[in-house]
DNA sequence: GATGCTATTGAGTGTGCGACCAATAAGCAA
DNA sequence: TTGCTTATTGGTCGCACACTCAATAGCATC
């Protein structure tokens, strides 16, 4: 008995070894909760001692905000993306609708769920959720903006549009951990409603067969995503121009 | 030093302490979030020992489910009262809003955001959470019910109506822990809109000042209304006509 | 092949938690 | 007043957590 599973040391450089912890940490998130996220549970998962964890994230608060800043924009890069090439503005919507609904997304949901409420005793994190908010509104804005310009949609404040549609997918959302079977379908097309009369479309215009056109609906943003994500997060990690990060941003980027 | 802070053993009947227990635990989850209601806690808080919670409350989840029950309860019932002699139901629908948009309301929403994130790991909270759901959309769709009855709502289908707002008031109640100054008017308004579009109302029908006639703004659930709410619970508890309750509404009820 | 840097380990500290149980004493009934 | 029921105590156990730090061993460099 007591066969050491594993006896040999494996050093890798602090760039890898760092973005391997944040990467298993949002993975975690994304999955169990940010709760699990734990020196314990994500040394165990790595095969390596909780002592190194901590070596890399002095404090666990910091490990935990970057494995949510990760795990979100990764989810908001699938959902939402940045570059635009295959479709119109009007698709992309379309298409973000349509994932919204998805089994996939309660996955999102409850992890926004649980970082909004633990959010409530960890500062860090708090900048971090406020960050990814601010984030996703720019980034459905500019969406929007785009099909302004186009002329696929009309409004005079985008952003409001923008934040109107987010807070409906945020009540939708919120019941990502009970039954929601049993919806009026004028709940399950209550974010698609917000945004037509938000952006003055007719309705059914975003309902998803259709109106997505070619643009493929899959979901699954790739380990080397979340890297790119990683080192993104170092970018925007501070307050403007500062080289001190905020926490997590400075967990994620320096080394 | 040493003096021991009390001596005097105080012994209550059962039913007595069992509601003092469950009070303060609703009052911890209200005001600290449900994490904090421990049997350390709520102990330390009726200056008793931590066996003593134990005793009545044999595994700590049905506490922590009873809090939220009886918090969650009497936040209704100030919000949205079951009986309403004082005015008509636009009048308390318009109170409804007004209260939701004040900063009282924030405890409110903090508490929902960390029940349905912690219904993620807790079965027992899980079915407080789904009961408590569907006591907020009955009561909300009673009084729209109500409404249409007189006249002062239109729609063909209630329940869909009440469940949209009370959508909406999830999504913007989602962020209660972060900052949310600079929110569009049209995005604090979102909940009336929704609630106008979905009755049929025009615009500026339910806006606060005027619309809720005599009707008192005050928000304070008392001690006298948690124990009624407890009561009320028991009754509530079980799964239709039996005497079992399911953990938390039994930990609430028997005695 | 020897050397130095440092990534990584192993062991330990202290805290807070739920759960368990025998001993104790409060207060009601005989 | 006496006796009995049981509400309440006091103490303990095991677990999981973050955090600390000296000792160790990869691995690049010379």
């Amino acid at each position: 008995m007591s066969s050491s599973v594993q006896r040999k040391r494996i050093r890798k450089s602090p760039e890898a070894r760092r973005a391997e912890i944040v990467a298993t940490a949002a993975r975690v998130a994304l999955t169990e909760g940010l709760e699990c996220v734990t020196l314990r549970r994500v040394a165990e998962e790595l095969a390596v001692r909780p002592g190194l964890i901590s070596h890399y994230f002095p404090s666990a608060e910091d490990l935990v905000a970057a494995a949510f800043a990760v795990a979100a924009l990764g989810e908001l890069d699938a959902l939402l993306p940045a570059e635009r090439p295959d479709g119109t503005p009007a698709q992309y919507l379309a298409r973000y609708f349509a994932l919204s609904s998805g089994a996939a997304y309660d996955d999102i949901s409850r992890l926004w769920i649980n970082a909004r409420h633990l959010s409530r005793y960890r500062p860090v994190l708090r900048d971090v959720v406020t960050r990814m908010e601010l984030a996703s509104d720019d980034r459905l804005e500019t969406l929007i903006l785009d099909g302004v310009a186009r002329g696929e949609f009309r409004t005079d404040d985008a952003r409001s549009a923008a934040i109107q549609i987010l807070v409906v997918l945020d009540g939708l959302g919120a019941h990502a951990n009970s039954d929601r079977t049993d919806r009026p379908p004028a709940v399950t097309r209550l974010a698609l409603s917000t945004a037509e009369r938000a952006l003055d479309l007719p309705h059914g215009t975003l309902d998803a067969p259709g109106a997505t056109g070619t643009l493929p609906l899959a979901f699954s943003p790739t380990e080397a995503a979340e890297a790119a994500v990683a080192s993104e997060m170092a970018g925007a990690a501070g307050t403007p121009g500062a080289a001190e990060g905020t926490g997590a941003g400075e967990a994620v980027g320096d080394a």
